[in-house]
DNA sequence: AGACGAACCCGGACGC
DNA sequence: TGCGTCCGGGTTCGTC
């Protein structure tokens, strides 16, 4: 699943490659997978806009266009979005292709279809996509103090308020467990009983398990590739995740899968007990 | 406000 | 081998 780390990774892939390259064409073989605006106006928009920028906000990836126009791309459970050349292979599950002027096309692929394109005409638009983000997690920015803030200001369990983009922008079910496994902080902790270090502690965890995943490329279980359709590596060097029944990595317990907030949810029953610590 | 379930999807796993 | 069923997960939305 595309979270930060992946989105990251395939935007600074994309960003030394299509920077100064103008859309030339569109096919959409799913027209379902534009959000806005009509698929008939983005065939018709998009030719023609010039790339100037490669964004990132939360899991979105955002082409900055000349003009003030923007292309946001969410990749949602099982979107692709790879540098191709025009000509090569495609594959069973492509959605659109957006052909370049200098013989590539982006190609978006998507199991699931559920990831989106959002073409949007100016910043007031773009915002209106993004208007529900919280704060990037990797920003100088964001602070242990703004976490404790957002941390006092909402009354709920850990895993839910960091899967809830309003709260911090980002994360997913990966991520999450990696960073309160990182915190020794348990996923049904609840907010109000978290210490000042218990706070620092999570801030930590946050900011090293996203940068770790950026380090390693993002993370492959399924369906994720880099912008060059290669799997990621950081499947290789998760704690918790995915890792039920294997020995904790720092005391030997076996990892637990539990279901918190709908999601499959695990964590170290020693190193991250419920009762405040 | 927050908890919960449904909906959107479909490949893969599982049971028979 | 084949078929029916369940699961999962990012996000939104409706309901309690």
């Amino acid at each position: 699943m595309p979270e930060l780390p992946e989105v990251e990774t395939i935007r600074r892939d994309l960003e030394r490659h299509v920077v100064g390259r103008r859309f030339v064409g569109v096919k959409l073989t799913w027209p379902g997978c534009i959000d806005r605006p009509s698929s008939e106006a983005f065939e018709r928009l998009l030719p023609g806009r010039r790339i100037e920028a490669v964004e990132r906000r939360g899991k979105f990836l955002i082409l900055r266009l000349d003009d003030g126009w923007a292309l946001a791309v969410h990749l949602r459970m099982t979107g692709r979005l790879t540098r191709r050349s025009q000509g090569s292979e495609r594959g069973r599950h492509l959605r659109a292709v957006l052909r370049l002027d200098d013989g590539h096309e982006l190609q978006f692929e998507d199991q699931r279809k559920f990831g989106r394109l959002y073409l949007v005409p100016d910043a007031a638009a773009l915002a209106d996509v993004l208007a529900k983000l919280g704060p990037e997690p990797l920003a100088a920015t964001f602070t242990v103090d703004d976490l404790r803030a957002l941390v006092r200001r909402r009354h709920t369990a850990l895993k839910p308020l960091l899967l809830d983009q309003r709260a911090i922008a980002g994360l997913g079910n990966i991520y999450v467990d990696e960073a309160l496994f990182r915190a020794g902080l348990h996923p049904l902790r609840r907010t109000e009983t978290l210490s000042d270090d218990g706070i620092r502690r999570l801030h930590a965890g946050i900011v090293e398990a996203l940068e770790q995943g950026i380090r390693n490329r993002g993370t492959t279980l399924s369906s994720y590739r880099d912008a060059w359709g290669t799997a990621g590596l950081n499947q290789e060097q998760l704690l918790v995740f995915r890792r039920e029944g294997t020995p904790c990595p720092r005391c030997g317990t076996p990892i637990e899968k539990m279901r918190v907030a709908g999601r499959g949810t695990h964590y170290c029953p020693r190193c991250q007990p419920l009762s405040r610590q």
